[in-house]
RNA sequence: GGAGACUUCGCCUAGUCUGGUCUAUGGCGCCGCACUGCUAAUGCGGUUGGGGCCUAACGGCCCCUCCCGGGUUCGAAUCCCGGAGUCUCCGCCA
């Protein structure tokens, strides 16, 4: 949710964020007027109002003649407070639902342009050198790591069984995560992933993502696609103590209908209905949420390079952010079987935008209450065994288990069953 | 699933029966000042949040806010209806 007072003082960066992203621009003068609206409705309504409360104030100690005539009045006065009223209500609602309709401001030197805009920032680790790789899918047929064929027959497709060491790898792997995030002074968190509408809409989950979403009808509630949800709505209508940011690493499985993504990465378990995911999150202060931002990144890198992985790392173009994103960062990892990138985390800024909505604040040295930043980004998810897997691999099939995640899956090298 | 109790300004709490003086009580915490060799203690004052208007600013005036949404009424923290949440007991089940 955008900022009112800032849209009224400034409403060219506001033009200007919309531009950067290929949005409407003229939403932002619709806000303006809707704005303009709502405080003249409200100017109208508080003015009645005040006078309703004066003569009120009058009436008990009045009698007789006086008492009869400031019934008439306040009685007709009743009447023209309710209507106006009313036409608050009116103006609000139209005002609110433009004022969610527009996307948080872009950061400050985010690309402009869509998804094909992306700037590369750097390529870090040597891409192994394999003849006729296999794939994820072969690979874990081998290990007898994940089972696709039941995952479909108890499921439908999309889904998928982690067996033996698949189950090994991923709980290492997320326990790998969570334990670095641990050093780093996040406080773990099993949050729920079943979640009310306005935690899903508070995170700006209802937008434009609304198909990717699974929603229990009988129930009105909504199966997270990532604990950045329930994170994010565990400290809504809070104010806060941000004197340093407050993290958390949330442990979820995390649920995607991946409506309309048919035909892509049909294969394996890069795009599935249900995953398990390792996240952080920071509630912060504005000023110190571009830090956050980056120290975010740098430890998505750190997470990379424990389980050895050629990755490359990309600014996300304007135009491809989420609604809620003002700066977005992914790490795609190398797959060797498709020679092409991969993304396996991705970091938001999102700045005031959830906090605005879900009503997080905290105090400043002065004792005012301010809008929080909150920020986002993976530190580990099943899809990530794909390009471990893929990346490890020897050529009989086996697969080489990184240093880092030896400890937690018992053996330095998994063999193909037969 | 059934029955009952409860939800008040950061936390705890008075007020709800009997509508207006609630512009919401007191305590804790927090902030400021005074006192004190320092700290502690004490005293005095301040302290819900959101919004509108005026102002260069300091500040001032006003509206909303007693879980949420309706209703009754000239007027609602208070009465009525609906909903949410918390707790207790019962039932059922892991």
């Amino acid at each position: 949710m955008i900022d009112l007072r800032l849209l009224r003082e400034n409403p060219d960066v506001v033009r200007a964020s919309q531009r950067a992203r290929g949005a409407s621009e003229a939403i932002v003068d619709e806000l303006l007027d809707a704005d303009e609206r709502r405080r003249s409705a409200v100017a109208r309504f508080e003015s009645l109002r005040a006078e309703q409360k004066q003569l009120g104030k009058q009436m008990p100690k009045a009698t007789g003649e006086e008492k009869a005539a400031l019934l008439a009045r306040t009685k007709e006065l009743a009447a023209e407070v309710k209507a106006a009223e009313a036409a608050v209500t009116e103006a609000e609602k139209r005002l609110r639902s433009l004022q969610l309709a527009i996307p948080n401001l872009v950061e400050e030197g985010a690309p402009h342009g869509g998804a094909d805009d992306y700037v590369v920032l750097r390529e870090v680790g040597e891409r192994p050198a394999i003849d006729n790789p296999r794939d994820h899918v072969q690979l874990a047929e081998g290990l007898r790591a994940i089972d696709i064929e039941r995952g479909a027959k108890a499921s439908g497709s999309r889904f998928y069984y982690l067996t033996g060491v698949g189950a090994l790898l991923q709980l290492g792997l997320l326990q790998l995560a969570v334990n670095q995030a641990l050093q780093y002074g996040f406080t773990p968190v099993i949050p729920p992933t079943l979640v009310k509408p306005e935690s899903m809409e508070g995170t700006g989950f209802l937008g434009e993502h609304a198909s990717e979403v699974y929603r229990l009808e009988a129930d009105d509630l909504y199966l997270v696609g990532t604990s950045e949800v329930p994170l994010a709505a565990y400290h809504a209508d809070e104010i806060l103590e941000l004197d340093a940011p407050i993290r958390y690493v949330g442990w979820s499985s995390c649920y995607r209908r991946e409506a309309g993504s048919y035909g892509k990465d049909v294969r394996g378990i890069i795009r599935v209905h249900q995953f398990d995911k390792v996240e952080m999150f920071s509630f912060c202060r504005p000023e110190q949420a571009h830090e956050e931002h980056l120290r975010f990144l740098a430890w998505q890198e750190e997470m990379l390079a424990k389980v050895e992985i050629p990755y490359r790392v990309i600014d996300v173009a304007a135009g491809d952010l989420g609604a809620s994103a003002a700066r977005k960062y992914d790490c795609e990892a190398w797959l060797p079987s498709q020679g092409r990138y991969l993304e396996v985390t991705s970091t938001s800024n999102c700045t005031t935008f959830q906090a605005r909505r879900l009503n997080i604040r905290y105090r400043d040295e002065s004792g005012k209450t301010q809008m929080a930043a909150t920020l986002n980004g993976t530190l580990a998810t099943t899809r990530w065994l794909v390009p471990i897997l893929e990346n490890h691999q020897q050529p009989d099939g086996s697969v080489r288990v990184p240093k880092a995640l030896q400890p937690y899956v018992g053996r330095e090298v998994l063999e193909p069953q037969r």
